[in-house]
RNA sequence: GGAGAGAUGGUCGAGUUGGAUGAAGGCACCGGUCUUGAAAACCGGCGAGGGUGCAAGCCCUCCGCGGGUUCGAAUCCCGCUCUCUCCGCCA
């Protein structure tokens, strides 16, 4: 959610730069709708004062014996008066937060203006495998090793669902597991949330209302639903809704655990086959709640850790700035940290990480006290995945493979790896 | 699933025969006095949102959420949500 103030005051300057992300809004019709809905209220203000006042002196009145019926007839009326005042001052209000809800964040002023064709790259880490017949794809690999099991997946759940076993599921571990030292390491305080969440969560998030048919909902008989969270991210912005934070407690860091569910609705093209995209895989998301002017550097310190990880297992990456076009409607800015899968000859991302500035804190309403003047102000938010697995996994077994079809785990997965150096393919009818 | 109790400001907790009070008191926090320093003690300050104003200020709204009764609701009525206790069930 936008600030009202801001978009009242420079509101040739906010729909400027939301055009910058494909965004096309004028703010004439709602500045005047604005304008009269303060009028309205205004008014109405001064009838409750008058009302105010004149009941504070019946009581005044009936203790001297007075006759107090024609004072109630007239403040009958008043007070209806009131009551439809209130109904049209509050139907403006709620019209002016439904348009409000509807405008993305304004995007940061130091990313491309435009679509996914104007991200630009970062930085490159690792050489590019060339393309290779000898190469096997990722889907061969874990199969020939019988590190995931996509058939019985599909047996249990359906289409898109795998599962991972043997080596393949100590590895998943392994990863989930480097990348909770690393942030634990970092003084991130951890976090297992609840992986269903309530109405009001996916609201602040900024997935809802825009995205509630993305989600597996939970239906119970009311309008509002519950559902499986999409990202712990959705979970990590809604802790300190509705909450005043002091400032000596920021910045805050957190990191979670949880599976991430979702719909993936439409189709699969041919070359996502695999563990590319499912409806439930496995992410430690990273998150910092902070003063305004520490996000920046959060921000970088976010990118920074992300890339560090994918580094820290050895395989090849590049990080892209994407054009405000491409980031999701609640952020001002965001990195994609991508990564190489040599069957595909792309990137593919494995991390996002993302600053919302106040945005998120707007719509959930998280505050924190300054110290210096005592007021209250918004937290900037800020999240990035450190790290989804579903996509690391394609590109270890893919990058990490020997010509046997074997693959050697990196280095930093040992410690969890249960003596497990190198994962070699079953023997032929062992799967 | 059944029965009962409750929801007040950062926190604890008064206030429920409707009106003088955004709300006693304690704690926390901030400023000051005292002290070599700290603690203690004492004095003072201390909710949020909105409107208006250069400002001091003034006004409106908010006592879980939504509605109702009333001239007037934290207080009465209805619905909802959540929490707690007891019973039942049980991975």
């Amino acid at each position: 959610m936008l600030d009202i103030v801001y978009i009242r005051n420079n509101p040739q300057e906010v729909s400027e730069k939301l055009a910058r992300r494909g965004f096309d809004i004028d703010f004439t019709e709602f500045l005047e709708a604005d304008a009269k809905r303060r009028a309205m209220m205004h008014e109405n203000e001064e009838l409750k004062a008058e009302r105010n006042r004149k009941s504070a002196e019946i009581p005044m009145i009936k203790k001297e014996g007075g006759d107090i019926s024609q004072w109630t007839e007239s403040l009958r009326q008043l007070s209806d008066r009131i009551k439809e005042n209130d109904i049209m001052v509050n139907k403006m209000t709620e019209e002016q937060q439904e348009f409000l809800r509807g405008i993305p964040n304004i995007p940061a002023d130091d990313i491309p203006a435009g679509g996914k064709e104007n991200n630009e790259i970062v930085s490159v880490w690792g050489e590019p495998m060339p393309v290779d017949a000898a190469v096997k794809n990722h889907v061969d690999l874990v199969e020939s090793t019988g590190m995931i099991d996509y058939e019985r997946g599909v047996k249990l759940s359906g289409s898109g669902y795998w599962i991972y076993r043997g080596a393949g599921a100590v590895l998943e571990w392994a990863l989930l597991n480097y990348f909770v030292y690393d942030h634990l390491n970092d003084g991130y305080e951890m976090m297992l949330p609840p992986h269903i969440l309530n109405y009001s969560c996916g609201y602040v998030g900024g997935q809802f209302p825009k995205f509630e048919d993305d989600v597996f909902q939970l239906r119970g008989g009311g309008d509002e639903f519950q559902f499986l969270l999409p990202t712990a991210e959705t979970a990590l912005t809604n802790i300190h809704a509705d909450e005043i934070l002091s400032e000596d407690e920021l910045p805050k860091k957190y990191f979670a655990y949880t599976p991430c569910y979702r719909k993936e609705a439409g189709s699969y093209r041919a070359e996502e086959r695999g563990m590319i995209r499912g409806h439930q895989f496995n992410k430690v998301e990273m998150f910092q709640y902070t003063r305004p002017e520490d996000s920046e550097e959060a921000f970088e310190e976010l990118v920074r850790k992300a890339a560090r990880l994918v580094e820290g297992l050895g395989l090849v990456h590049r990080i892209s700035r994407l054009a405000a076009g491409d980031c999701s409607a609640g952020m001002r800015k965001t990195y994609d940290i991508e990564i190489w899968i040599p069957s595909m000859q792309i990137y593919k991302e494995v991390s996002s990480v993302s600053t919302a500035g106040d945005y998120q804190a707007r719509r959930g309403n998280i505050r924190y006290r300054r110290a210096d003047t005592g007021k209250v102000d918004f937290c900037h938010t800020l999240n990035g995945s450190g790290l989804a697995t579903s996509r690391i996994i394609p590109a270890l077994v893919e990058q990490c493979q020997q010509s046997d079809g074997s693959i050697v785990v990196p280095e930093v997965l040992r410690p969890w790896m249960h003596g497990i150096e190198i994962i070699r393919p079953l023997a032929e009818g062992n799967v």
